[in-house]
RNA sequence: GCCGGAGUGGCGGAACAGGUAGACGCGCUGGUCUCAAAAACCAGUGGGGGCAACCCCGUGCCGGUUCGAGUCCGGCCUCCGGCACCA
């Protein structure tokens, strides 16, 4: 054995030799437990990124513990391949988005084979390469079939910069997610998925989740935001005209005193056509062109808004109220318009405070009585119900949820509804470097899907890329032209592609079959992996991707293709290694790329570094100098293992079997052994690694004073040990060592040690003894002593009968095993 | 504003069920080896006081429960993340 740990040589060889042996190859063997532990799939961006080792590293460690213990573990890795920026690269520099891509992923699988993923990489899956996204426009079909994709006119969020549309979720804060350009609000014909139809479900659902983060689970059910009330039809004065309106608060339908529209909202034209009105009107909204939907719906804008002339009529009591249009009042949630309460509702409020509309208390607070002159904002809290008529009296909550609704129903002015926040998935993207959505347009036969039998549609590769106007699919006449597959007449294809997360929305599902020629997926092969029993990746995914995958594997379950409504068991939300607190990018020049630190310290050091800068879920802080202590300590296993190796040679003398250094090792061993499992269980895996180099210290110290102790059983056992618990964090030197010590390749395929309970607890505790609860000595004695000698000791004890002299013993609280505290007064 | 999460040495972090605060690592200080340095190894390292034995203080702040609180409860402060006129 060297006595230099020479990583660069251990690494090479190993990496080819676990690739000649096919040692993460994975297959059904419907005889064993299966996990499917899964990472996110990354967007080839470049070569590998240090985010993407902390990432992977974790379900690399899980991947490695699992199979050891006796399962058969799915690890599969792909690449969510199409997307703007290899469209934007090929715009700047001409290289074409598919060499960009392909180029991408070359480097990127380099890098993380580089540092020894335990990948079975036979399932390798790119989401841009025909034999899958021909699956995903055949999973587009049956959305359609079911009328759960559909087109439809609409304002789009528009980002001028990538020149497509966004989807409501790739908007943050009114900005493009990707390009952080102002959104613009566009009038387009789109595709949609009808992920609404899911909305309860997808909510229900959420029970079932337990291994999730709370977190996301809260994000996901605020981003769903469903809420109970009443849809309440108003009558429009002189004209026949009914509009609904829904609102939360059925109680305060006394107090309305004004009715609202959004400006988008057709009726206000309809209104103001031909009346004195309109002119206001229109130079309302004039001032509200330049104004993006976000500045305009923002909380600190202030209301805005004018008169149409017109008034709604209250059918709970007959009222004429004027209606008015505003700008905070939005086309896309609920109907579109709104009645007002200024006295229980705090835009309402504002909003009548400016314009000097009247304000109407219909609820009093349990306590004091409001007059509305005297208000300085909006009662929002439950009370009793005044100016009501039959109601009066009444609390508003019974009113609210039970008696209103009620009259309402009976009336027929209205009824119970649920509202949500969730809008329908805007899929459409006008760019090349996606999935063609596989429609066709015929002009005979209207929209036409494209048979089952024709897919996939291939997206074209000889198209222009320019800066300015349409999108290479729409320049090339060759991609648009066809044939209706109905009437074989001429026709054209439609141009749009889809969002790429429609394309991770299945992904999970091809990897249990990824090659399969006849289907999206196998069915056997999807019954014996499915679900994903734990998938790991950034919060940053928390509502699209995660929603949208569930979407899509409720709709998979109601088309009869799998037979599991959720997609993953449990989910681990990983934190972003950080440098100074802060994020790191390109723009700041703090990049860290793992290759630097593979050339000086090899994949194991690393990989053993960023696990141990901290827990999964929390942002890790990157530090240069402490890689070298992750250098030191594997450097200091090699060490100890070559130490150990010397031992055996050297003549030894015989160690009587119940000599105190065995029994200190055996200990250590199994303790560690115990330490290590429990913190692999519960992802500490930072703890688990400081258990194993307190063990490597641990063993330095007892070579050092009884180096005979190691040629036994227990010497043997503790080396194997500390090499078998190295395995899953640095796979390449504990392979090395592994050998070295003779063990049958290959040290990933070997058991996971079990642990003696026996051995595990320590003979030797330390006591403690305290006074009021003051520490005040601590003394080793046998760990199995009672809790009567341990009074005992604690009373006996110099120290503490210093500091109760003089004093009267109240009462000793004995904690077995661990301490003594002795109360006095 | 609302909803999550977090505040512990010079630094990353540990303490998993209310019971030794600071495991492990980094950094720093001293030492061994060396002509010297590096590496390696050994010892020390929360703050204050004391010649010492020891004593006092200490987990964002204020208060509470308890024999005992980093951990539980109430009230604040700060930071991070999400949502944000959703009727």
């Amino acid at each position: 054995m060297n006595e230099r740990y020479d990583f660069k040589a251990i690494e090479e060889k190993w990496r080819r030799r676990w690739e000649e042996s096919d040692l993460y190859s994975t297959r059904e063997l419907p005889d064993l437990p299966k996990r499917y532990v899964l990472v996110m799939f990354p967007y080839p961006s470049g070569p590998a990124h240090i985010g993407h080792v902390a990432n992977y590293n974790l379900g690399d460690v899980l991947a490695r513990y699992l199979r050891r213990k006796g399962f058969n573990v799915l690890h599969p890795m792909g690449w969510d391949a199409f997307g703007l920026p290899a469209e934007n690269a090929a715009i700047r520099s001409g290289v074409h988005p598919a060499k960009y891509t392909w180029d991408n992923i070359a480097l990127l699988k380099e890098g993380l084979q580089r540092l020894g993923y335990s990948y079975d990489w036979g399932r390798e899956l790119a989401t841009c390469s025909p034999d899958y996204y021909r699956w995903t426009q055949w999973l587009f079909l049956r959305f359609l079939e079911k009328g759960l994709a559909y087109k439809a006119e609409g304002w789009a969020n528009w980002c001028p910069s990538c020149r497509t549309v966004l989807a409501n979720e790739q908007v943050i804060a009114g900005h493009c997610e990707r390009c952080d350009t102002l959104v613009e609000q566009k009038a387009l014909s789109q595709w949609f998925l009808r992920i609404t139809a899911y909305a309860e479900r997808l909510l229900e659902d959420m029970e079932e989740l337990k291994g999730w983060p709370e977190s996301v689970l809260t994000m996901q059910r605020n981003w769903i935001g469903r809420s109970e009330g009443c849809e309440v039809v108003f009558r429009i004065k002189d004209r026949d005209i009914e509009i609904p309106i829904f609102t939360t608060r059925p109680d305060t339908l006394w107090g309305v005193t004004f009715f609202l529209l959004a400006p988008e909202h057709p009726l206000v034209d309809e209104l103001t056509r031909g009346t004195p009105y309109a002119e206001e009107v229109a130079r309302f909204r004039e001032r509200l062109r330049g104004v993006s939907n976000i500045e305009r719906t923002a909380m600190d804008t202030e209301k805005d808004g004018v008169f149409t002339g017109a008034y709604a009529v209250n059918p709970v009591n007959g009222e004429e109220v004027p209606v008015w249009t505003a700008n905070f009042v939005l086309m896309e949630y609920g109907t579109g318009a709104v009645m007002a309460v200024p006295a229980h509702d705090q835009r309402d409020f504002e909003f009548a405070r400016k314009f000097g509309l009247p304000i109407r208390v219909v609820i009093q607070p349990p306590e004091g009585t409001l007059r509305a002159q005297e208000m300085t904002e909006a009662y929002v809290d439950p009370g009793v119900m005044v100016g009501c008529g039959d109601f009066d009296g009444m609390d508003s909550e019974e009113g609210k949820l039970h008696a209103v609704p009620d009259l309402l129903e009976e009336r027929g002015w209205g009824k119970r509804t649920v509202n949500y926040r969730l809008r329908d998935w805007l899929i459409s993207r006008q760019r090349y470097w996606g999935v063609p959505i596989p429609v066709v347009y015929c002009p005979e036969c209207g929209l036409v899907p494209v048979p089952d039998e024709d897919l996939p549609v291939l997206l074209p590769e000889d198209v222009e890329f320019e800066f300015e106007g349409p999108s290479p699919l729409e320049r090339s006449q060759e991609f648009r032209r066809t044939v209706c597959p109905r009437c074989e007449g001429e026709a054209e294809r439609e141009t749009d592609t889809m969002d790429t997360f429609v394309d991770s929305s299945w992904y999970y599902i091809r990897y249990a079959s990824p090659h399969c020629e006849e289907a999206a997926f196998d069915h056997e092969a999807v019954r014996y992996w499915l679900p994903v029993d734990q998938y790991i990746g950034g919060i940053e995914h928390a509502i699209m991707h995660l929603l949208y995958s569930r979407f899509f594997t409720k709709v998979l379950k109601d088309l009869g293709l799998v037979d599991f409504s959720e997609p993953f068991t449990n989910l681990l939300c990983q934190g972003m290694v950080v440098m100074g607190g802060a994020k790191m990018s390109k723009s700041k020049g703090n990049i860290i790329t793992p290759e630097q630190f593979i050339d000086t310290y090899g994949a194991d050091t690393l990989r053993l570094f960023i696990l141990f800068l901290g827990p999964p879920e929390a942002d890790k802080e990157w530090s240069d100098s402490g890689i070298e202590g992750a250098h030191r300590f594997l450097n200091r296993a090699w060490r100890l293992v070559y130490r150990y190796l010397d031992v055996l040679t050297l003549k030894t003398q015989p160690v009587p079997r119940d000599s105190e250094a065995l029994k200190r090792l055996s200990h250590l061993t199994h303790r560690t052994i115990r330490k290590v499992t429990e913190d692999i269980e519960r992802f500490a895996f930072n703890t688990a690694i400081a258990a194993i180099m307190e063990f490597t210290n641990g063993l330095y110290r007892e070579m050092e004073a009884a180096p005979d102790a190691f040629n036994t059983y227990e010497g043997h056992e503790a080396l194997r040990a500390l090499v078998l618990l190295l395995a899953p964090f640095a796979p390449f030197i504990a392979e090395e060592l592994w050998e070295e010590l003779g063990g049958e390749y290959s040290v990933h395929a070997q058991p996971w040690p079990e642990y003696d309970p026996q051995l595990a607890r320590a003979e030797r505790i330390t006591l403690v003894l305290q006074v009021n609860g003051k520490v005040r000595e601590r003394m080793e004695v046998d760990a199995d002593v009672s809790p009567e000698a341990m009074e005992e000791i604690a009373l006996a004890s110099r120290r503490v009968r210093e500091h109760t002299a003089g004093k009267e013993i109240a009462k000793v609280v004995v904690v077995p095993g661990k301490l003594v505290n002795v109360v006095v007064r």
